[in-house]
DNA sequence: TTTTTGACTTTTTTAGTTTACGGGTCAAAA
DNA sequence: TTTTGACCCGTAAACTAAAAAAGTCAAAAA
């Protein structure tokens, strides 16, 4: 037996899968790949996970958490909001940095309701933590808005909007985002906070 | 002969392409059925034009046109900048919906150098434009901004970006906006050029 | 001389077929 | 309870042939 018991090798499973997706992708990795990394038979995956899809939702899973946690700490620290826009920009920079290579949007685009679901509690939690910073604001006096709950959601498509800029078209083919370009969009994420909380601050 | 003189001919040519285009969209329209509205033959389309692809180009000039003129009209009218901004995102809508047939997207996704050479013309017209709009309103004393260019830029990359906004990952099936998504982005392209107009205004 | 055209060639799309690979199952073994 | 080899099966890539559309040109028409 590969490990004491069911968790540790659902855990090790993952490792394994995760490892192949960072250095393959996830699409160009195959459950026997997987299989023989870990020395064992194809099958056993299957008896920890009931598909592959499974297995992605399960791999995906295990990163948001930490990435998310990373940014409600951030979010929760007693700065300026500014600030705490900043630092997470600066997370998530980290983050589309370790896991470029992860090919996540292929996992991503698939419309199966599971992932659609997933997509949506993510979107959630960051609307509700975007939020929560911008109540704190309001709370304090710092800001002066009507519907923080809009405002977290304008201010998410707009960030995540960026990323999109200067490709006026549709890019079937997924955009390698060279360092540069890569830079420059966040570059771009910092000064529309800064603009953006302007904005929204008490005069 | 079906025109008084070449420029006419180019004309006639470009409205039946037009017309095409948008009853059935750009791709689905040969040059066949061009030629056959004109009841004329192929070969003169050929004549006028090079090929397929200069006909495309010719149509997108000549409404992109007429587009950016409408735009520049309101750019220069004295009222305020927010104004301004919230009016040209309303030629925009129109534009989109007037356009939404035609497939625009199918012929700009090609990457050759003529379409990239028009796509970068278009951007570098629209960055004059709002960067003399926000040029404007520094020298009315009603900004304040170190560098217009940048901020021009960055406004335009975020409207560009909330089209996209919700969708986490690249959609390779274009999105045929239905109405209700469409009004959203709308609205939150005023919201947030109400919020970026705050943030840059002299206090 | 300028413009148009029918007949032609070349290129691209599409639809149909085959094949190989990878996802997934299961009864038996460990 | 967990693991496995052998097997099945659906699908996506690879090939192909046929159709359609793009593009050319010499000769006719204006």
């Amino acid at each position: 037996m590969l490990a004491e018991n069911k968790d540790e090798m659902r855990e090790k499973i993952l490792e394994a899968a995760l490892k192949r997706f960072m250095h393959y992708g996830a699409s160009k990795t195959t459950m026997n790949e997987i299989a023989d990394d870990l020395r064992c038979s194809k099958a056993s995956l299957y008896y920890y996970f009931s598909d592959k899809k499974a297995l992605h939702n399960a791999v995906l899973m295990k990163i948001g958490e930490t990435f998310f946690e990373e940014q409600e700490i951030e979010a929760d620290k007693d700065i300026s909001s500014e600030q705490i826009f900043t630092n997470i920009i600066a997370i998530k920079k980290q983050f589309v940095e370790r896991y470029s290579r992860l090919e996540l949007f292929k996992i991503l685009n698939d419309k199966s309701e599971e992932i659609q679901q997933i997509i949506r509690s993510v979107h959630e939690r960051e609307a509700k933590m975007l939020t929560k910073i911008i109540e704190k604001g309001v709370a304090s006096g710092e800001f002066d808005v009507d519907d923080p709950v809009a405002i977290a959601q304008l201010y998410r498509d707009a960030m995540e909007g960026l990323r999109f800029a200067g490709m006026s078209c549709l890019p079937e083919t997924i955009p390698d985002l060279d360092k540069e370009a890569f830079e420059k969009i966040v570059a771009q994420q910092k000064l529309l906070t800064e603009i953006f909380v302007r904005g929204i601050k008490k005069r």
